[in-house]
DNA sequence: CCGTACTAGTGGACTAGACCACTAGATTAC
DNA sequence: GTAATCTAGTGGTCTAGTCCACTAGTACGG
């Protein structure tokens, strides 16, 4: 018990402290340092940490929310046990994906444009004329096996000089966050099913016209600016996405 | 403008004031009374309706979190454009579900059951030995045209008096929450993308081993007691889901 | 004409309290 | 023994403020 308290806290830091907080916690239940069923006192919390409840209350929510931890009313705040099948549908690349479900990620980049794209990809992204964006096909494989074919286009104007190669060693979104400074926000989803074709089919090791789930996924910085559009073609018979779902 | 200032908060109800403010603007904005665009500062509101503003804070964070607001640092909150296509993703029953969509929802009871379910579906329920539940076929219309097939089981002991008519009706989630007094809280989905059968391609009027999206649900009260287990055949061609993802 | 400085207003973060309903365990009364 | 009561602890809600960084418009000075 008390693991908590050997939280600690820089005031003077621009990260807000019940991020801090909540990142600190979130270390500690994940690396099990707080086991399932701990239990964690909004009181308590908040008087080893000096800050006030309300602080520590907001800390609590966001994993509340993110389902690591659950409460009962009058009894407090414990530990949610490890849930690995359900997880709370969060923005993922596709190496974190299949990280969480257990599984080995790797990809083969098919091809590395830079271009106008058309008309429908070039809104979403809100180019501008003249503006270019790069066009980047990879087959995605989970312990060496094909899960998926994705096509996505990342705005150029955004980092500028990525190179095909950048892509081929790391996640994109890394690359993103730590080389250009791009900070992930949210995204929108379309997720709907279809049947593979000829090309999706070879490439995906199945039968052709087998079922896929093509998901097509918008993807924003946390000031709204579009970064990039996805479209991910998952084996049928190997992939499933899993929501949390919340009533009002 | 101003249009927040004719909510009236009822101090002495059991509803929390901040949920109380958060449903009038959300009914405003929903019915447009609250335009887009529309400015409401955190402050103004607060004084209007005589609370703190970190109770305003609480009602808008809400309405923030399903998309019906944004807020800019330093400019103020306002009002979010109606993005029909993509809604957070809400637990909704099928009927509201097509609402949203701008489509008339109807369905066919094809088969009404009150038994012992298999194994998987009982141990979701957390049904005992000798319990039993309600299993429920319907053939779902939008537009009078067949959107899903869908059995749903649901455990016996919530609702033991449930009929067939009653289904037929109306919503099944109204039903619980009014006639039993079952708060939804929240669901667990699994989406991936199949084959038809047979005799879901009949149903659902598509051809043999069309791509179909198949739904598996399992919805829980809000004190986490298992509501509901369904499994929803999704035409591939009519039906999209959409999500929303954050990052951290 | 163009910057610069001021100012009013905004949301973000945070505090230090308050009261309530609820839970669970201990104590007391019968 | 059992039922009722007390009590300490919990989260839920709410208040009334504070200070900060940011935005946008306005006034002013060169």
């Amino acid at each position: 018990m008390n693991a908590q308290a050997s939280v600690k806290l820089n005031k003077s830091s621009f990260t807000p402290l019940y991020h801090q907080i909540e990142q600190a916690l979130r270390r500690q239940i994940e690396q099990g340092e707080l086991a399932p069923g701990q239990a964690i006192s909004e009181r308590e919390l908040s008087e080893k940490l000096k800050v006030s409840r309300m602080t520590a209350r907001q800390a609590l929510s966001a994993l509340r929310e993110d389902g690591l931890i659950y409460t009962e009313r009058g009894r407090g705040t414990f530990v949610a046990e490890q849930k690995l099948t359900v997880h709370t549908r969060q923005l993922l690349g596709f190496t974190e994906d299949m990280r969480r479900r257990g599984l080995g990620a790797s990809s083969k980049v098919l091809a590395f444009r830079k271009l106008r794209p058309e008309a429908a990809i070039a809104e979403k992204l809100k180019l501008d004329e003249d503006e270019e964006a790069f066009e980047i096909t990879r087959l995605r494989l989970a312990d060496r096996v094909p899960m998926a074919y994705e096509t996505c286009f990342v705005a150029a104007p955004l980092c500028p000089k990525l190179k095909c190669a950048d892509v081929e060693r790391g996640s994109l979104y890394q690359i993103l966050e730590q080389e250009y400074d791009v900070r992930l926000g949210h995204a929108d989803e379309v997720l709907e099913a279809a049947c593979a074709t000829a090309r999706e089919a070879e490439l995906l090791s199945i039968k052709p016209r087998a079922a896929v789930l093509v998901v097509t996924r918008t993807v924003y910085a946390t000031d709204d600016t579009p970064i990039e559009v996805v479209r991910s073609v998952y084996r049928g018979d190997r992939y499933q996405a899993t929501i949390k779902l919340k009533r009002r």
